[in-house]
DNA sequence: CTGAAAGCGCTTACAG
DNA sequence: CTGAAAGCGCTTACAG
């Protein structure tokens, strides 16, 4: 039912080897041959299968993208650029969330891994996903650290936690709270941590961090920040590793009657398209979400195209302060 | 160098063909074959290439989703259900945004075409991107009417226009203005403008509508927002076809000086959970996302299975107002 | 219960 | 400049 390369060939009086050649551009053809082979294309509306051809080049062009969610607007966004950037490179991304979890992550890996991906860009906390079996399956990780032999994109998280506890400080702050995520490994958002921790130490002030143990359940990221107003009615600066949970913050802070910035400044972290539209009050650490996309693109050809020693295991990029009416 | 089913049976001492019926858990095969396949399969970390097995099987378990932009809270919610779904169905999702741009969307097709897609959930305002050559290519529209043959997916546009406007009205505001989105067709945000004309009629008031052409342009949603104000300093009641809309008004009519609820009443549309996030407060029509995704696979599913009898034309689901404090 | 053969739609040496 | 043959990794009648 569907046109295949015999179909047209048939119709344009010519071998299979011949249509293919005209297809790939391949070898020596007479004008008049290809024409009638484009006609005969036209004529039944012949499209290549590629999943044809993939078999025979073992070669997919797929990349698999494996993000916690994309209605997290910071990977909706991430998720926007790598597909735009891989769609303009004839790349195709297969889309996966993972909500993190180790358990689903490692299902996509062996998924991908049937379906032949060129490569994968992932997101995710959780070492492991990648072993033996994935060996020499190109990757390149965002924003998280995996192991030696991945390639690590992300922002500089550390100069974003100096930047946004330098900013609390320099607004007179006296009592800084840095409410983060899961904090785990040496992910990024440890890094704003660390960050935070130095600079307050820095100024001689007690570092004070509140870890949320669950990205996806707002209503136990709403209990810890009630607790850290509970626990330090004091506190007159949140530094939040990122954007959501500073509007949680501000939400709180509201609720307790607290004025922004005059009792209580607030910096979140991401600076997405869209916190920055719903949000456009807040100060924030802006991360070059497009530039990371572009970036991991870049490598993970190179790793694709066997340029292993050009590719460099860690890139950092610059992030940006965005002042707003938080702080 | 990677495993294939010739080498898993060579170890396991059969023929291919007894590999392959384990794997698919095809014909009678004694246990101590059987077992002796998978140890076979564990030694060499053999994983079946899906791509070899579409070929032969004329399916992909891929489905197509072509998006405006994933960045966007909405599409990124959406996605992210649609993908989540399908994966706890055994589908792959191929991620398209095509920023609405009818060229993209051409391309985006013909690429799933090529890879052989199963089937294709779609976002578009554009008519005629599925035409002749998809002919037999499974599809649903999600929130816009493509043609007769193509089942709709949406939710119920009409009555969240007339939930919307009536609020409005029923706290009292005395000139009510729509600000919408590229009206070209009969989108639902289409709808929603008519309900809300509808509405207005039917209490004896004039019907006014903004039409924002370029939805990606925030400077341009800025400037018509402007516009508005300016053209009708007496407006007090705004009903805006999207949250971000939505967002962008309230930032205006702060920089006016405006007092929202008091001097100004907004309600939004969409309510994603970024949105709702980020900006709580805000007044909005929620639409059902997740059951939007899971109604179109739904459909999609049983077109791919050939059920084109059972397929519903068109779904409309129930929406939900959701009161803040813009109202 | 198991295997040899043919074929899914394509491409590339090889030969002419 | 063009075609017949073999093969990419798999699966399924068919035969035994």
């Amino acid at each position: 039912m569907k046109a295949k390369i015999s179909d047209v060939a048939k119709i344009a009086g010519v071998s299979p080897t011949t249509v293919s050649r005209v297809l790939n551009n391949r070898g020596y053809i007479s004008n008049e041959t290809r024409e009638n082979v484009y006609k005969a294309m036209k004529e039944i509306n012949y499209f290549p299968n590629d999943i044809a051809r993939s078999l025979f080049n073992k070669r997919t062009n797929l990349i698999g993208m494996i993000v916690p969610q994309t209605s997290n607007p910071f990977f909706g966004e991430l998720a926007f650029h790598i597909e735009s950037i891989c769609a303009s490179l004839n790349y195709k991304v297969l889309l996966c969330n993972s909500l993190n979890r180790i358990d689903k992550e490692k299902k996509y890996v062996e998924m991908l891994i049937r379906n032949q991906v060129d490569g994968v860009i992932a997101v995710t906390y959780n070492r492991g996903i990648f072993d033996s079996e994935s060996q020499s399956l190109p990757v390149v990780a965002v924003d998280h650290y995996l192991s030696k032999g991945i390639p690590t994109v992300s922002s500089d998280n550390y100069s974003g936690g100096e930047q946004a506890t330098e900013l609390l400080i320099s607004k007179d702050c006296k009592h800084i709270i840095h409410i983060n995520g899961p904090l785990k490994l040496e992910t990024p958002a440890n890094l704003r941590r660390k960050a935070y921790e130095n600079v307050m130490k820095q100024y001689g002030k007690q570092p004070i961090t509140y870890e949320i143990s669950n990205t996806f359940d707002r209503n136990i990221q709403r209990e810890t920040i009630s607790k850290v107003f509970e626990e330090h009615p004091e506190v007159d600066g949140i530094f939040a590793s990122d954007d959501l949970l500073a509007a949680l913050v501000v939400a709180e802070a509201q609720k307790r009657g607290k004025s922004i910035p005059k009792d209580l400044k607030i910096v979140g972290y991401d600076g997405t398209e869209a916190s920055q539209t719903l949000l456009p009050g807040l100060t924030t650490i802006q991360q070059p979400i497009e530039s990371i996309a572009q970036t991991a693109i870049d490598i993970l050809l190179k790793e694709i195209e066997g340029e292993f020693s050009n590719v460099p295991r860690e890139i950092c990029l610059p992030i940006k302060l965005l002042e707003g009416q938080t702080t």
